[in-house]
RNA sequence: GCGAGAUUAACUCAGCUGGUAGAGUGCUUCCUUGACGUGGAAGAAGUCAGGGGUUCAAGUCCCUUAUCUCGCACCA
């Protein structure tokens, strides 16, 4: 047959055709459907705060991978994509544009003004996003693609709020949260970061009222003593026991404050008195809680000081401290400053230092919701993989804290609660109400608050199948069986997704979370906009392939593990995409128009025919397990090593005498064989190269159908062909050790030369008498002679031995005895080296009571293996050194 | 402080339920054989971080030390 592919692979001819052909047919689509068994994974819906990044390849590639295999196997499967609005990063994001290009602020535009720039914005990159997805080949149903902002799930987003808020699990309230100077914006406790800071530790006098005394504070944040309410130490502390019940003078502002007695308070750290900031400080919060303390907040949403601060109104926190030490020193007050290390929490989206302080905001009330989230990871209702990640879940919510789901920004689902102009009353529902329940009044004001981007994507997993309707998609698709994203993201999402799907849903919302790592650079460091490290994966597809990159990236890692991306890596991958490629032409060229079937040949098929087909068995019973197992990585290793080493290393080679000799039949079950297992091993590929297996199968006319949905191959234990399988492995390792002993004499490959057999037995004759065309086609071997007399033997032959057999090559003129020698004494240390060894394990009277019984036979059967062929080479030493 | 991971060939990493160490890249030598030089053949190269222990048997299980990452919690 006539082969029209090109000689060198080139994905980027055939790629988007490839892609467009899958969409034509619909293959992506996923319905209900009684008659199947349902498979579905939500897309963690990527930010449209830009482009994908290589880390979105790697997560999506798995995922494409479980359901493309998946697919193949039979089951109705659901891809669900989408994006994510993403709050306060895209509105960050949408900010920036408007003041470079405009010179606009957000206040300029105002609110509705802002959202529109936002949704253009929204409109520009979720279709760059997409595209994107599709060149790395997501079989996603885009038919069902989604954003968290759309219409069906801000409804979701409302229900939960109002469901949560009536049951009383959502509340108002003025707590202590984290603060966000530049972004303007309360976080979770999730969303701030921790990083070791030096910084300094400030002693500071503060004067006892009627007493001469002073007592001695420290602190690392010298402006928050403007919003002192009390100095604390502790009850037992015999230091400050007599202090307790008196004032204290907060130096520079003047306030009395009083001396509180409270057991947080660690006498062995700093000085043993604390100021207590109740308004900066979660701890000091608390304490103030305990004691009734005044909370003064002294800093204005840009964390510069506000009146509360007097006369330090005005100045930036840091220009505060600064000012507020001088005046200490100055004034007497500063006893000493000492270096200190500490833990300075960050925005995760701009890194400015974040600043606790309360304010009025929306809480969830997380311990009711957290048990069951808990309890479902505890009886494996949900699994994750690998099995150390349910760790760092179960200890986040077990020591969780109320989120603070409420948001000063814009871009987002606003809060449904109505605030009563006159009577300040507050009114939660869906649709602003026409007058106040309270007074009647018709002056509603909508909160301006924007829910935090979490709060939408926790219901990601249903809301994206319609709920709050009882769809039909709900029924069947619900719950997920797998979801797939990084461990960086497993409070943020997983944890939300997994209390909110089992208290909306009653059930979670996904079976197993497969985690996998970060794709870092080739120096090991995180990708990043900063270090201009990031890898865009439009280029590199653009130049090696998508099913290059994917291949890359799911191969040779474990999951949870990072990834080092290596450009080496990439070249690697597409050079195994081209000998694929050249493995079908080379079956193309060798295959006639008409398809043969197998009752036609199945007599004729030789040893290395079923040696092939025997592997292909297994090898698709070893990949198929290491799926089940999420090991996706060494699943690929498997189908990499058996197409590169088996099929085109071996099988092909062994193929050729016969496809170019003149046995019709022998011909054929050649042609059948090769092409049934090509067959098998573009299914074998597909979830992982989708593009080219199926350009292949495409282009091969006997395969019918697509590779998309080819039917994954099926491990069938009667296709096991032990014998075939050993005969095989026999050839192989005499030619592989002719060919090694040609090299080591330095015997150039065209010096062809008669094999002389000296077989040890009546079976490995009749596998070498056999194999004979093999040992002519792949040993440089002109024909093979059997003997039983070693004086027939030329003194100028080169041996080596295999099991059950002894071979020899008379290269009369090209040896050279000495190297010869020095040859065989170095396989005659190596067979002693092994005899050893299995004679210990056999003379250790342990190893041969308790070690299993087919163990000990195959170490005796070793010994005696080696002993013959050590025999045999010694044999051969003494015979050449004569 | 608590927890997790890593430590295997020059480099980057696999190695699942314990049974004589693997891959890719690089390196050395050879090969224009009618699929492929993005290729083929052969080869060198590892006290599996150190130390204990369990076991007939440990890279694999347990303990411990060291080094490096990363989470979480932090005491002001």
């Amino acid at each position: 047959m006539n082969t029209n592919l090109p000689k060198n692979y080139d994905p980027n001819e055939f790629e988007s055709r490839i892609y467009n052909h899958w969409m034509e047919k619909d293959y992506f689509k996923a319905e209900v459907n009684p008659d199947k068994t349902p498979y579905s994974i939500v897309l963690p819906p990527p930010n449209i705060t830009g482009q994908l990044h290589i880390g979105h390849a790697l997560d999506h590639t798995l995922q494409d991978i479980l359901i493309r295999w998946k697919r193949m196997q039979g089951f109705e499967t659901l891809w669900q994509p989408g994006t994510d609005h993403a709050s306060i990063a895209t509105e960050v994001k949408v900010v920036e544009k408007v003041r470079e290009e405009e010179g606009l602020s957000k206040l300029d535009l105002g609110r509705e003004g802002f959202l529109e720039k936002a949704w253009q914005w929204r409109d520009e990159y979720g279709r760059k996003i997409v595209e994107q997805m599709k060149k790395l080949g997501n079989s996603c149903d885009w038919d069902r693609e989604r954003f968290t902002m759309d219409e069906g799930l801000s409804e979701a987003v409302t229900e939960v709020f109002i469901n949560l808020y009536e049951k009383g699990l959502i509340y108002r309230g003025n707590r202590i949260i984290n603060w966000c100077p530049d972004c303007k914006t309360s976080l979770s406790d999730a969303e701030v970061e921790h990083e070791e800071k030096g910084g300094h530790f400030w002693h500071v006098n503060y004067p006892v009222v009627d007493s001469d005394e002073t007592i001695e504070i420290a602190t690392t944040r010298p402006e928050t003593m403007l919003g002192d309410t009390a100095v604390a130490v502790n009850p037992n502390d015999e230091r400050y026991n007599h202090l307790i019940g008196k004032k204290a003078i907060v130096p520079l502002i003047n306030r009395e404050i009083p001396i509180i007695a409270d057991d947080y308070v660690d006498p062995e750290f700093g000085t043993g008195a604390l100021k207590i900031t109740p308004a900066h400080d979660p701890n000091d919060f608390e304490i103030g809680l305990r004691h009734s303390l005044p909370q003064i907040v002294v800093m204005n949403d840009d964390a510069t000081i506000n009146k509360n601060g007097g006369k330090f109104e005005g100045l930036n926190r840091y220009e505060a401290r600064k000012q507020i030490v001088n005046e200490l020193k100055e004034a007497g007050y500063l006893a000493k400053i000492k270096e200190h290390q500490h833990n300075v929490g960050q925005c995760y989206r701009c890194d400015t230092v974040v600043e606790p302080l309360t304010s009025d905001q929306w809480f969830v009330n997380m311990e009711p919701l957290a048990k069951p989230a808990i309890e479902a990871v505890k009886n494996e209702k949900i699994k994750f993989v690998p099995e150390r990640f349910s760790k760092i879940y179960l200890h986040w919510l077990e020591n969780i804290r109320d989120w603070c789901i409420s948001r000063q920004l814009w871009w987002g689902h606003r809060i449904p609660a109505y605030y009563c102009q006159d009577c300040q009353a507050l009114m939660v529902s869906k649709e602003k109400p026409h007058a106040c329940d309270k007074c009647g009044s018709d002056k509603l004001k909508q909160d301006e608050d924007v829910l935090d981007t979490w709060f939408s994507s926790a219901l990601w997993p249903f809301s994206t199948l319609g709920w709050p309707e009882k769809t039909k998609d709900l029924a069947y698709f619900y719950p997920t069986d797998v979801l797939v994203t990084g461990y960086d993201i497993i409070f943020f999402w997983v944890v939300r997704m997994a209390f909110s799907g089992l208290e909306f849903m009653d059930e979670v919302p996904f079976k197993h979370v497969f985690i996998h790592g970060l794709v870092r650079d080739s120096d090991g460091r995180k990708m990043s906009k900063s270090l201009g490290n990031g890898v865009d994966p439009l280029e590199v597809i653009e130049k090696y392939g998508a099913d290059a990159l994917r291949f890359t990236l799911v191969t040779g890692n474990s999951p949870g593990n990072d990834i080092r991306f290596h450009m080496e890596k990439l070249e690697a991958s597409r050079n195994f995409a081209n000998k694929l490629w050249n493995a079908t032409r080379f079956v193309l060229m060798n295959l006639d128009e008409e398809k043969i079937a197998y009752e036609d040949i199945k007599d004729d098929l030789n040893t290395a025919d079923q040696w092939i087909l025997s592997r292909l068995n297994t090898v698709a019973k070893e990949v198929t397990d290491n799926m089940d197992k999420f090991e996706l990585g060494l699943a690929a290793q498997k189908v990499y090593d058996f197409i590169w080493s088996e099929y085109c290393d071996w099988y092909i080679e062994l193929t050729k005498s016969r496809l170019w000799g003149e046995n019709v039949k022998e011909k054929q079950a050649a042609q059948y064989t090769l092409s049934y297992v090509l067959n098998n091993i573009l299914k074998l590929l597909h979830p992982f190269m989708p593009f080219i297996t199926e350009e292949i199968w495409q282009n091969i006319p006997v395969f019918e159908g697509s590779a998309i949905v080819a039917q994954w191959p099926v491990y069938k234990e009667n296709q096991v062909n032990k014998e075939a399988e050993e005969k095989m492995e026999l050839i192989m390792e005499a030619i592989k050790n002719l060919r090694n002993v040609r090299a080591e004499m330095n015997v150039a490959p065209s010096k062809k030369a008669k094999l002389i057999v000296l077989p040890g037995n009546d079976q490995a004759k009749a596998t070498i008498l056999e194999g004979k065309k093999y040992f002519v086609a792949l040993g440089s071997v002109t024909e093979i002679e059997f003997t039983t007399d070693k004086e027939q033997i030329p003194a100028d032959a080169v041996s080596t031995v295999i099991n059950g057999a002894e071979l020899f090559l008379p290269l009369d003129e090209l040896i050279d005895f000495e190297k010869e020698i020095q040859r065989l004494e170095k396989e005659q240390a190596k067979l002693e080296g092994e005899i050893k060894r299995v004679v210990g394990k056999l003379s250790n009277q342990g190893f041969l009571a308790k070690a299993p019984e087919h163990l000990v036979q195959v170490e005796k059967e070793k010994q005696v293996k080696y002993q013959q062929m050590l025999d045999v080479v010694l044999e051969r030493l003494q015979a050449l050194k004569k």
